[in-house]
Order: structure tokens, then sequence, then C-alpha cells
DNA sequence: GGGGCTGGCTAAATCGTTTTAGCATGCTAG
DNA sequence: CTAGCATGCTAAAACGATTTAGCCAGCCCC
């Protein structure tokens, strides 16, 4: 009742519309994209030509439209596996984006496996994408098409950047924990293979400076983490975390606060001072980094620092969007994203205020 | 060095291979394609066709094919949200499947909106996907294109509906607690809008009475949930485990064990129960369902029933291309996956054993 | 020496659009 | 009366492949 024309039969084309009326393709082609050669049709004509295809039920197919055009309104996106929480996050944001615009895009997870990664490169241009997103995905050569990188590991010429801003992590965690009246914080560093681990810390370094805190080496702890190119495996994660919380407390050095790397080994830490009998936030408090499903519901649950990988996938594919549409314009290198803190409840005043 | 030519200048098409061995397009597409029609063409020419096209790096421009051939090797995936936990592991299984056998695929989040839904759907087939994958995503019209549904609401004729076995799920949560001597069990239902409510409670009635369980109906909470069409939120779904947490203690009727409709209701009531000096599991044991990353991280870690995702989407997946590939057999209405038992420190043995 | 066959290829149509170049027709202006 | 110019449309060539229908040369055989 409500769409005029639905039988499965085969579907219409523009030839058939074209037919319908007693006009050539070219006419009803140039009325229905409004295009500006169709100023000399008279508007009487348009109207029949645009009652007639709705009528019809006619869609243009987009695939030969495609092929004529040289235009395929469709992204790659590569990263390393769908369901990953990080990679699923900012996901979401680049379809909100695209999709908004009018594009679609086509994902291939390369399980951090660099041979797949080059093939699905392949595949991708292969199938005419205009430009490619990466997330989380380390590449050095140069990439073949216009491209956005979101935690890149590497600056390429011509590809920006997507991250969070990492000074404003560090500043917004610990001037949390310094107001909170904590002085001597122990830190887990990422693994060396992160991309984020340098950037992070000599945020973290720099902060506390400003905040006149004092970073005590005895309590700096780098997580090994994960091999790159093995499976990511959030449990080991979290007995890293686990593991680390107890060797702090073995140091000897006195500390009322912790600033974890990511939310996981956060949690892992929480339960070994817990069953050390230190109480959470009482004894010392944890932020995390993250923000992942699981911080919310901890007990106590998890201050940490959220990166908003929503938007972070939305900037990457406005940023792509702009590249494809003025590709002479050259683009910045680096779009930072301020992240937030969330304060629940595993932070609170230091024990030792004086 | 490895790959011969890569001047980005512009892509190498069929035409110039042709030209550049004095050969036909059409020779050299038989060739490449290992058409039967080859036949007639010595390997020697055939090898000097490959060789060419090889060095000149030539890539079949998948677009003119697809014009040509009418298959794009490409589907559709309808979902409401990409970063649901839910949809991120199905879909990652569907990607494993897909682009193994050289498919793609259009994935489109409808956010709950039945108008999105429409348009996507439109959209879809407008780019001339082979078939359609929808998670979670209600509908009642048939569908356009042969189908496939993960978790569908609805029968739909043709369509094959991917679901867990709930019979097995049931069995599998209540044996374990009837094992360890659990009588008296307290029960989340889902809310009314979830497809999968009243199929697992069918199933938890059956699987009572095989076992010898009684089902006391005051120990029985209906999560309310999100009305359809919401924003969907995690959190909510923790406070509202743990307010009916409460709520079976204020009952009164004694339970020694909680089998909850997911994990995160599950986690809230552990909360509720925890609160009220309960201890888990020595007076309650608790057993979830989903197995989202969250239950591992527990304290205690949570026995849960996992609904494996990503082989539900490659099975779904799977369904879909030979329905593509045979279009004519008919095929079965639904293929159920056995869910498995993730025995973890949220149960034991109960405290009132005789 | 001519019909038929085989081996090795190719011309041309086709998929469904977009787009360039231009064709009638009628009116206006000089 | 005719050049010029709108007006309203269309023919045909793309886009880059696949595929059908055949062409031509040479050879065999009777």
């Amino acid at each position: 009742m409500n769409s005029p024309e639905k039988k499965p039969g085969r579907p219409v084309r523009l030839k058939d519309v074209a037919a319908h009326l007693g006009l050539s393709p070219t006419t009803v082609s140039l009325v229905m994209n409004r295009s500006p050669a169709a100023r000399g049709i008279p508007p009487e004509t348009q109207d029949r030509v645009r009652a007639a295809a709705a009528e019809l039920g006619y869609r243009p197919n987009f695939i030969a439209r495609s092929l004529r055009r040289q235009r395929t309104f469709a992204v790659g996106v590569l990263l390393p596996e769908i369901s990953e929480g990080y990679a699923a996050g900012v996901l979401a944001g680049i379809e909100d984006e695209l999709l908004q615009e009018g594009y679609f895009y086509l994902v291939a997870g390369h399980h951090s496996k660099p041979d797949l990664f080059d093939d699905y490169l392949q595949l991708l241009t292969e199938r005419s994408v205009e430009g490619l997103i990466l997330v989380n995905t380390p590449i050095d050569e140069p990439l073949p098409l216009p491209a956005v990188v979101v935690a890149g590991h590497r600056e390429l010429t011509g590809v920006t950047n997507v991250a969070i801003d990492h000074q404003v992590a560090a500043r917004l965690a610990l001037a949390h924990l310094a107001e909170l009246g904590h002085r001597r914080i122990a830190f887990f560093k990422g693994h060396a293979h992160s991309a984020d681990t340098e950037a992070r810390w000599q945020a973290i370094v720099a902060a506390s400076r400003e905040l006149g805190l004092e970073i005590d080496s005895r309590l700096t702890l780098q997580l090994s983490g994960e091999p790159a190119g093995e499976q990511f495996s959030p449990e080991e994660g979290y007995r890293e975390g686990h593991v680390f919380g107890r060797k702090l407390i073995e140091t000897g050095a006195r500390f009322t606060a912790l600033f974890a790397f990511n939310d996981i080994s956060a949690i892992g830490a929480m339960r070994a001072l817990g069953e050390a009998g230190l109480r959470i936030p009482d004894d010392v408090a944890v932020v995390g980094f993250d923000d992942i499903l699981s911080a919310a519901f901890q007990n106590p649950s998890l201050t940490t620092v959220r990166q908003p990988l929503h938007e972070m996938g939305r900037r990457a594919a406005a940023e792509l969007l702009r590249k494809l549409g003025a590709p002479d314009e050259d683009s910045q290198p680096a779009i930072t994203i301020e992240p937030t803190l969330v304060v629940r409840d595993s932070t609170g005043p230091a024990p030792d205020r004086a």
C-alpha cells in the first residue's frame, strides 16, 4: 500500500522508465540526478519523469553508476579484530559518520597478521574503495589511497593520525589524584609494543612536573603485555595486573594511589591490593584507562580516563571524507581528541593527607 | 622489489594488457578467468598472458566485473548497533566466514529505529548486495533477498533463523546447580520485548521438570528492561539487577541459587546479595548468561552460560552463502547452536545440602 | 580440389548508468 | 526573408569488464 510497486520480478532500469514515458534515457537520467544540464527540461516534464520513476519503483543501480562515475562512495576499514572493544567502539563512530554522508564501508579484520593485512589492502583497492581508515593497524609502506589512521603506530606523510590527547589524559588523572591529596603515586606503563605507551608516559612525566609530583621509579612497573601479533587476551592483561599489584606491595615503597595503563590491569591490581588487605579507595586510590564496560561493574567501581572511541571514529571518518572532497589541500598530520575523566568509587582522599 | 609495478599513476586495465601483448581483450579475459572457453588457447599463450598481467600489475576492476556478471560478492548486514557486544561478537564470526569465501559485507546499524531500518534495506539493495543477515533486528515484511536472521524475533518463511539452543542452555545451568545440591532456585526472566525471553523460560520450565526441581513463582522476577527502541544501556541493566537482588531477599522466600537472564543483571544481583551480607557462592550460587568480558573479572568471577556468538555469526554467514549457491533447495528454517557452561567461582555446593 | 574440421584467436554486444555533443523546431530580430 | 537563438530533447560514446558467436588459416581426406 505504501510502496507502489513491489513485484520482486526484476528491477526497473532507467531504460524502462524512459520507454514507459516515450522519452530517452538521457532525459530521465538528467532529471533524476537534478543535473545542471536539466536546466533545459521544462518543470512539467521533470514532474512526469519523477512521477513515473516513483510509480515504477525505479532505483538506480549503484554498480553501474559507480562504474561510470568512477565513484563508489565506499571506504575500506582495516582493523585487527571487530569484537575487540576498542575497534568496535571506533567502528561504531566511523559508521555513524559515513552512513550519514551516504557512504558505506568494507571492513577487514587482519588479526594482526601482516600478510593478511597486505592481502586485504589489495582486495579493498580492487573493490575500488575511495579511501582507507586503519584502526590500530601498523603499516610502514605508503598507502595507495587517501587514508586516516586511528591510534597509528608510525607517522606517515599525508596520512592523518587520530589519537587521544595524552597530555590532557595525564593531567586529568593526576590532577584528580593530586587534588585528593595523593603525592606518592604508582604507575603501570604500557607494553613496549603499544603505540600509546611512550606518548602517554611522556605526558605523565610532564604533568607530574607541572603538579609538583615526584615519580618514584620503584613504583613504575612496565607491563610486558602480549608480543605484537599474538592473540589479544584480556584475561592475560588481568592476570598481569594482578601480579603487578602484588609486586607493588612487595617493593615496600609507600604509595597511596595507582594510575594503571588500562582498565584491565587496574582491575587485576585492585584484586591483588584487596587480597593484601588494602582497602580501595581508603588505603589506595586506583585510576584506570579506557572505561571498558567492566569498569562500572567493579566493586568498587573504577575511576578511569575514558577514551571517546565513538568520537574518534567519527572524526577519522569525517577527516577522510574531507580529504576525498579536497584532495589537493594538504591535511593536518594529526587530530587529537580530548579524553574525559570518569570519577567513580575507586578514588578518594589520600589517607595521609597532612 | 617484490611487486613489479607500483606506479600509482593509474590502474592497468584489461585492455592495456591486451595491447601490450598484441592480443584481444577477449583472450586475456578468458585466460585470466580460467574460463572453460579458454580450452582452445594454447598453454604457451596462456603463460604469456599471465606473465604480462603480473608484470604490469593488472588487477581486474571489481565494479566493472560486478556489473557484467550481475554478482557483487557482497552481502548486507543489519544490526542495532556495532559496539553492542552481542552484535560485535556475531559480526566477527560473519566476517571470518565471508572473507574466507571471498565475500565482503556492508553493515548498517539502525539503532532500533524502524524507519532507519527500511531506509538501510533500500540502500543495501540499491548497492546490489546478494543477500542479507539480520542480527537482532525485528522485521515483519518479507525480505527482498535471500536472508538469514540471528536471534530473530519472528518466523519468516524462507528465512533461516540462527539461535542458541535454549533447551541445552537451561539444562546446562540447572543440571550444574542441581548437581551441587541446589533445589530452591530464583530466576530473572528477560524483559517482554526480547526475542529470547519466552523461549528460554519455556526451556527452563522443561529442564526443571526433567530434573525434578520446583519453580517458586515468588522467586521468579521479570526484568522490565528497556522499552523497545530505546538506547541500550548496560548500566540500566546492572541497576535493575541490583534492585531485583534486593527484592529477592525481601520476598522472604528461601533460595540458595539464582539463574539470571544475563550477566549484567547477575552482576548487579551479586552486589545486592553481598551488601545484604550473603556470601557468594557459600550462601547463594549465581549463574549468569552470555559470558561478557566482565564476567571473568568479577569477585567472585561469574559462572555463566556462554553464547558462542562468533560461531553463530559464522554459521549464519555460511548458511547464507549456501542459499546463494543453491537458491532452489529449500533451506532449513532454523539452526540452533549449543551454548556452553563456563564454571567459575560464583557457584558452589548448596549450603543446606542435606 | 573442395568440404569439413580443428586450432587459435577476435568482433561486437552487453551489463545500467552518465555525459558530451548536437539535432530539430519555432520564434525573434534585423 | 533569413540568421540567430532559445527550447526541448536525443544519439552515441564512454566506464571496464564478460561472453556469444564466428572468422580465418591450415590441414586432412576422399
